[in-house]
DNA sequence: TTAGCGAATGAAAACGTTTTACAATGAGGG
DNA sequence: CCCTCATTGTAAAACGTTTTCATTCGCTAA
C-alpha cells in the first residue's frame, strides 16, 4: 500500500528536507552521494512513488500529450498512434488517446478538454481543419503539431508526405504500362488532400502525357472496402470506356476494387491494373499482393512526436513543416 | 491566451469568493442563480478553463484511467481501444495508452508510471499474467479490470468469452462437415488463452466425436499471417494425412493459411475448410470471405470500462468475472 | 587562525483547485 | 418581535510536489 506515502515521510525516515528528497528524485547533481544513499534506501523501503499531479502542479509540466485522432481502430490511425507513442515512451511522455471521428464539434471539445488536463504538448490527426479550430489552435498555451494533415493555409508544424507528388507517380506508372484511361477512386472531395493534393497529381500526371481528362473516370468513395467495391462496379458499368487501370485513394478501397474486379470475372493484373496508397498491412494479405503509394504512417507520427519534442524542448528546429520522402512499393496488382 | 487564468480571477470579475466559483464550475445546487449567473458571465468573459491538474490533486481524482494493450497497431487491440474509449468517454474519463508488447518488465513499468500519474483506474490486457505482475495488481491503490485476459488463477475483475467452449464450437462445426482429420493452428501455447483454453475446446471437440488426437495436426504460429502461410504449408507437408478442415487462432492466421493453400492450388472451401478467430475486419476482406469465431473486442473494450466505472462509482455488481457470448459467423470459407 | 567561498542542505512559498468549518443573511414560527 | 434554522457565502486549510532563497558546513588560502 505504498499510496499515500508522501515525499515528506521519505524525508523524516532518512533525517533530511523534503527539498533534499526532491532533489535526489529529480536527479539533481548537488547532493552529498552518502545522503543520496541514505536517500534511496529510504525511498526504497517505504515503496515511495512520487505524485506526478502534485509535480505536474507544481512544475507545470505533466509529462503528457494529447493526441487526437479519427479513429483508433481504424489500422491507419492506429499505426500513426503506435509511432507516436514509441517517441513518446523514448523521451518519458505518456499519451492521452482521443478518437474525434473527424467531428468538428468533437474536435474542438477534446482539444479543450486536453488543454484542461494541462499536457504538454498535442498531436493532432484529421481530415479537414476548421476554422473555428485552427482559430483555438493558433491561441493555444502549449504547442500543437500535425500529422498527416494538412496545413497549407497557415503555418502549424505539420508533418506529411507530398500527396501530389505520390498521386502524380502511381498514376504516371499505370500510364507507363500503356493505359490510355485511368480510373481514381478517392475520397470525399472537400478534404484538402483528395479535393486538392491527391487530385491534382491525378490530373498533372494526365496532362504531362497528354491524355484527357475525364469526369467519368474519377469516382467517390469513402475509404471504405464497400465503397472501393462499389466504385468500382460503377466503373464496370461504363463498358468499353472502363479505364484499365485504377488508382485507388487507400490500399482498402483498393482491395474492395480488386475483389469487385474478380468477382466479375476480371484477372488483376491480366485484364486490370490496380494501384493503392498508404501501404497498410493490408497489402500483402490479398492475392494479388497489392502494388501500392507508402504513406509510413508509424513514421509520420513517430516524426511528429519527435518535432513536438524539439518544439518542448526548444532546440534548433530547421522547418515546421515536414515533408517524408514515399515511394511506391511494386507488388502483383500491377505489371512490372 | 486563456491559459495562467485561476479561478481567483475568476472571483474576483465576478465579485464573489473562489468557493462560489468552485460550486458553479462543479454544478453544486447551493448557489443562488443571479450568482451563477454572474460567475458563469465571468468565466465566459475571461475564457476559464479549469486546471484538471490542480483539481485532481485537490480531490484525488483525475478523471484519467490508464490502458495497457500489448500493441495499438494490431487492428485487434485497436478495437479494444475504441471500445473503452468510448464508453470512458461517456463516462468523462481519459483514457492514457501505453503499449506493453506483452514485456512483462515494460508492463510492470507502465504499471507504475499510471500509478504514479493517479489514474482512477486501469484497463489491462496481456496475453500472460506474470506473478509479479499480478502481485502489485493486488497492491494496486486504484481498481484494475482485465480485459480479454484470462484470469483463473486470481480473481481480479475481467471480461472474456469462453474461448474454450468457442473452440469447441469451431471444431464441432468442422466435424459437422464430416471432417475427420482437423487442423489447429495455434498462437504461443504458454499463453493460456491457447494452451489452455482452445486447446482444450479442440480436443473435447475431438473427443465428443470420437476422433483421435493426433499430434501432427497442430501446428504453432505466432498470431501473424505469415506464421500461418507457414503453418499450413507444413501441415501440407503431411501429404494424404493432410487435414483437409483447419481451425486457425486469429484471422490473420487464416487469412495466411488460405492464402497459403490457393497458392499450392487448392480451393477453399471446396478442397479445404477454414475457420477463423476473432472476426477482425479483415475477415471480410478476403476471398472467400472467411468463416469465424465471433470474439467481440469492441464490445469487450466497451463492457471492460463499464465494469471499471461501476466499481470506482461503487455501484452493485453482479459479478467481476463477465462472460461475453461468442458465435461463429458463418461466410464463404466454410462449407455451410 | 580565520575570512571567504562553493557545495550541500533546509525553510517556506508557490502551484490552482476542493473542501471544511464557519459566518452571515434571511425567512418562518411562536 | 425575537429566536431558530436553513440557506448562501467566506476564509483558510489541505493536496504533494518544485523551486527560490537563505543558511550551514567544510575547506582552502591567506
Amino acid at each position: 500500500m505504498n499510496s499515500n506515502i508522501t515525499i515528506y515521510d521519505v524525508a523524516r525516515e532518512a533525517a533530511v528536507s523534503m527539498a533534499t528528497v526532491s532533489r535526489v528524485v529529480n536527479g539533481n547533481p548537488n547532493v552529498k552521494p552518502s545522503t543520496r544513499k541514505k536517500v534511496q534506501d529510504a525511498i526504497d523501503q517505504l515503496g515511495y512513488r512520487p505524485n506526478a499531479v502534485a509535480r505536474g502542479l507544481a512544475s507545470k509540466k505533466t509529462t503528457t500529450v494529447g493526441v487526437i485522432v479519427p479513429d483508433i481502430s481504424n489500422i491507419f490511425f492506429a499505426d500513426l498512434a503506435r509511432g507516436i507513442e514509441d517517441v513518446a515512451t523514448m523521451y518519458k511522455y505518456n499519451i492521452i488517446l482521443c478518437n474525434s471521428d473527424q467531428n468538428p464539434e468533437k474536435e474542438i471539445h477534446l482539444l479543450n478538454t486536453l488543454l484542461g488536463k494541462q499536457v504538454d504538448g498535442i498531436i493532432f490527426m484529421g481530415g479537414r481543419l476548421h476554422e473555428d479550430l485552427v482559430r483555438e489552435f493558433k491561441t493555444s498555451p502549449v504547442p500543437i503539431v500535425l500529422a498527416a494533415t494538412l496545413n497549407q493555409d497557415y503555418d502549424l508544424p505539420a508533418v506529411n508526405i507530398d500527396y501530389e507528388s505520390a498521386a502524380h507517380d502511381a498514376v504516371k506508372s499505370l500510364i507507363d504500362n500503356g493505359h490510355k484511361r485511368i480510373g481514381f477512386i478517392t475520397g470525399p472531395l472537400e478534404q484538402q488532400i483528395n479535393g486538392e493534393k491527391k487530385f491534382a497529381g491525378y490530373r498533372s500526371a494526365l496532362e504531362e502525357a497528354n491524355l484527357p481528362f475525364d469526369e467519368q473516370n474519377v469516382v467517390l468513395g469513402n475509404y471504405t472496402y464497400d465503397s472501393g467495391m462499389k466504385a468500382m462496379n460503377q466503373l464496370l458499368e461504363l463498358g468499353d470506356a472502363c479505364p484499365r487501370a485504377i488508382f485507388a485513394g487507400t490500399d482498402e478501397m483498393a482491395l474492395g476494387v480488386i475483389h469487385a474486379l474478380q468477382d466479375a470475372g476480371h484477372q488483376v493484373p491480366e485484364d486490370f491494373e490496380v494501384i493503392g496508397h498508404d501501404n497498410t498491412r493490408l497489402a500483402t494479405m490479398i492475392r494479388p499482393k497489392l502494388t501500392t503509394v507508402v504513406q509510413p504512417m508509424y513514421d509520420i507520427g513517430a516524426v511528429s512526436m519527435r518535432l513536438l519534442t524539439k518544439i518542448l524542448n526548444k532546440e534548433e528546429i530547421e522547418t515546421n513543416d515536414v515533408t517524408l520522402p514515399h515511394r511506391i512499393e511494386q507488388r502483383d496488382s500491377t505489371r512490372s
